[in-house]
RNA sequence: GCCGCCGUAGCUCAGUGGUAGAGCGCGUCAUUGGUAAUGACGAGGUCGAGAGUUCAAUUCUCUCCGGCGGCACCA
């Protein structure tokens, strides 16, 4: 009998199409292609939405079938996981509500309320039973649900956040459920068909607390993050990596390259060390060169600022609570008594937490003409934030920190060029400076803004056309623009793979306005300038922490705070290695001379495990023939040169990029 | 700030209800060496701070301070 069923067409990405029957699902389509496809499918991508391979397909879809191999599996395995982990807590955990656990980079977590918090040391139990139920293999079933039933149903089990989610989502949305043997919960999905598609290659990594909602005013709850893979050699890779990663932190290589270092007494604040601040000192000088070129003023501001000019600026209002105050008094040094009076806490200043409206002050003195705009004002600027205690991170996030900062007062119709010269230069550094893998976005305009629609169309077509001429991909997000303007950000990774902002390019129609800056225009008339506040390392803290990451302590040669060491192999030769040495350090090359009596094979390790680039050593047949031994950093190398030839070769290298 | 973990020599760490140990580093001596650790000896610690329990606390409890991992914050 020929069926007079229906059939429905689907195609497939090559561009080939497949009739079946209406009604069949994603499983169904590949077990048509083949029964092995169909073992190794474990969802389908419809029209490039993830689904579950057991959902039926529509007429006219194009259908991706997912494999386990896949790629896109891996948020398939996390999520699963997620579910797994969620489950395994609630049976060995009676009473422990569930809230939401979703996939992310790497792993996943899920989020737990209960009165214990949970310990590392539950984790093995918790991943043995993990284990027992993907061994289980219970399908993943989904249902949709009505939301009344819903809500009573989580309510009634005691699972009152998830009751809270339901109860917001928004009425167009299908309640569903996935089940996995007696166990369910909320979820949009996708999942793989069964729980033993997640396979073996997981662990549970660190607990964590964590706010309800990502809201500080409502609760804690606990956070356990997992890593998830396709296969016990991904997994594998993914730990090595992460303690490779971990030797490259730059707290631990700025103590052992003896860098910095932080004291309780001035807790988040650093003590540069004569090498960490000679990268320092290399970096900044690096960028003022830049900053010359492209025509910036470098200036100096006031660190302790009257609270008046705070009020001015806004700030006083909105940022106080991250101030550093200081009354304006002589304190009592008395045994008795306080320190501050009465009085003292009426006359306030503090030190700046940010530098433009100092930097408006310096714009303000004197009259502006339309001539003189663009104005470009540079400060590295030293600022002080009183920040949260735990949000404090080694070199990254610091109290005390110095911006490469700088203040453009320009034109409306100037918004456009000064964007492009911006990025164009912060591209260029980056690219001096090692960096590609950049984070890029364009934050456009909030619903609550200042500024008319049309300034802000320029402001932000100004900006879109500045990072399209740069080369850099980004990404525009909407709604996440300041109040004042819209802005650039530009993030870069540590080690560990953490997103920390660095450089920024701030539009700003607001503070000339309240600081009543301006300049006589063409017309004769008074123009408010527009301000863009810029920073291309953010901050010089920051940065050289990522730098010392990234480069994993080797950095490149003209920011070594040492560039070279000369060493002897035995003490007759030390008159020579004190001419060599003086011949490098007379050249400006920063060089040390080591001339302790140990053995070679002592002092090259010694060298190396403190990361300096170059050494030349000399013996008796160096120091006859007006030789170098060159010992690299990174190679086991050694070569022979005549000292002039070293000598050149090593002084180009040591060149900054600029 | 919130949740959790941690705090022993300069560094990395072991250890104990009866006031401490290793390696590296540091100092002295010997060694005069050819490219990632020469050997011996020595100095060095109020066991983060304060309080409590105890005959006795570095060890147990509490509070505080700091660090680490997250969260929140980072106009």
């Amino acid at each position: 009998m020929i069926s007079e069923e229906k059939q429905i067409i689907v195609s497939l990405p090559d561009g080939s199409k497949r009739e079946l029957p209406a009604g069949s699902t994603g499983m169904d389509l590949a077990e048509s292609i083949s029964k092995s496809l169909a073992k190794v499918s474990v969802a389908i991508e419809v029209d490039g939405h993830l689904r579950d391979l057991s959902r039926p397909l529509d007429d006219g879809c194009t259908v991706n079938i997912i494999k386990r191999d896949d790629d896109v599996s891996l948020e398939l395995i996390r999520h699963d996981c997620a579910h797994i982990l969620a489950e395994a807590v609630q049976t060995l955990f009676p009473g422990t509500q569930v809230t939401i656990g979703p996939n992310i980079e790497n792993g996943f977590f899920y989020d737990f309320a209960r009165n214990e918090p949970f310990s590392t040391e539950d984790f093995e139990a918790i991943e043995k039973e993990m284990r027992r139920i993907v061994e289980r293999g219970s399908q993943f079933v989904r249902e949709v649900w009505p939301r009344d039933e819903a809500i009573a149903y989580f309510k009634d089990k005691g699972e009152n956040y998830k009751a809270e989610l339901i109860e917001d989502l928004p009425e167009s949305e299908d309640i569903t459920i996935y089940r996995q043997g007696e166990w369910l919960d909320l979820c949009r999905g996708p999942h793989m068909p069964t729980t033993k598609n997640v396979g073996t290659a997981f662990k549970l990594m660190k607990v964590a607390g964590a706010y309800w909602r990502g809201d500080s005013s409502k609760a804690m709850l606990t956070r356990i993050y997992g890593t998830a893979w396709r296969n016990d050699k991904e997994l594998k890779e993914y730990l090595n990596m992460i303690e490779e990663a971990e030797k490259r932190d730059h707290r631990k290589l700025g103590a052992e390259m003896d860098l910095f270092h932080f004291q309780q007494e001035a807790q988040g604040s650093v003590f540069w060390h004569p090498n960490g601040f000679t990268i320092y000192n290399q970096l900044e000088n690096y960028i003022r060169r830049r900053l010359r070129a492209a025509d910036y003023k470098e200036i100096k501001t006031p660190q302790l600022i009257d609270n008046k000019l705070w009020e001015a600026s806004g700030h006083w209002g909105k940022y106080r609570e991250n101030m550093f105050v200081v009354p304006d008094e002589v304190p009592n040094t008395e045994d008795d008594g306080p320190v501050i009076s009465d009085k003292g806490f009426d006359k306030l200043m503090a030190l700046k937490p940010m530098n433009c409206p100092a930097h408006v002050q310096v714009f303000n003195q004197g009259i502006k003409s339309y001539r003189d705009l663009p104005v470009r004002l540079a400060e590295f600027g030293c600022c002080h934030r009183n920040e949260a205690h735990g949000a404090l991170h080694g070199l990254m996030r610091v109290r005390q920190f110095t911006q490469d900062d700088a203040h453009i007062f320009c034109t409306e119709d100037q918004i456009t060029q000064e964007a492009v010269a911006f990025c164009d230069l912060l591209k260029q550094v980056y690219t001096d400076l090692g960096f590609n893998d950049v984070v890029v976005a364009l934050s456009l305009r909030p619903d609550v803004r200042v500024g008319d629609d049309a300034l802000w169309d320029k402001a932000e077509d100004g900006l879109r056309k500045a990072l399209v001429e740069s080369g850099l991909e980004f990404r525009e997000d909407p709604n996440e623009g300041a109040f004042y303007g819209p802005k650039i950000d530009y993030q870069v990774r540590d080690a560990i793979g953490r997103t920390w902002q660095c450089g920024t390019l701030q539009l700003d129609f607001n503070l000339p306005d309240r600081l009543d800056a301006s300049y006589v225009g063409e017309d004769g008339a008074r123009h408010r300038p527009v301000m863009l506040h810029r920073a291309i390392l953010g901050s010089m803290e920051r940065f050289i922490g990522i730098l010392i990451e990234s480069y994993g302590g080797k950095l490149p040669l003209w920011l070594c705070p040492v560039q070279c060491v000369v060493t002897t192999i035995n003490p007759d030769v030390d008159d020579y290695a004190k001419e060599v040495y003086q011949k490098l350090t007379a050249a400006g090359i920063r060089t040390e001379i080591d001339l302790r009596h140990e053995k070679i094979n002592y002092k090259v390790r010694d060298h190396m495990t403190s990361k300096v680039p170059v050494m030349f050593v000399v013996g008796r047949r160096e120091a006859e023939e007006n030789k170098v031994a060159i010992r690299r950093l990174g190679s086991n190398d050694q070569k022979f040169e005549t000292l002039d030839n070293a000598f050149d070769a090593l002084l180009a290298e040591c060149q900054p990029p600029f």
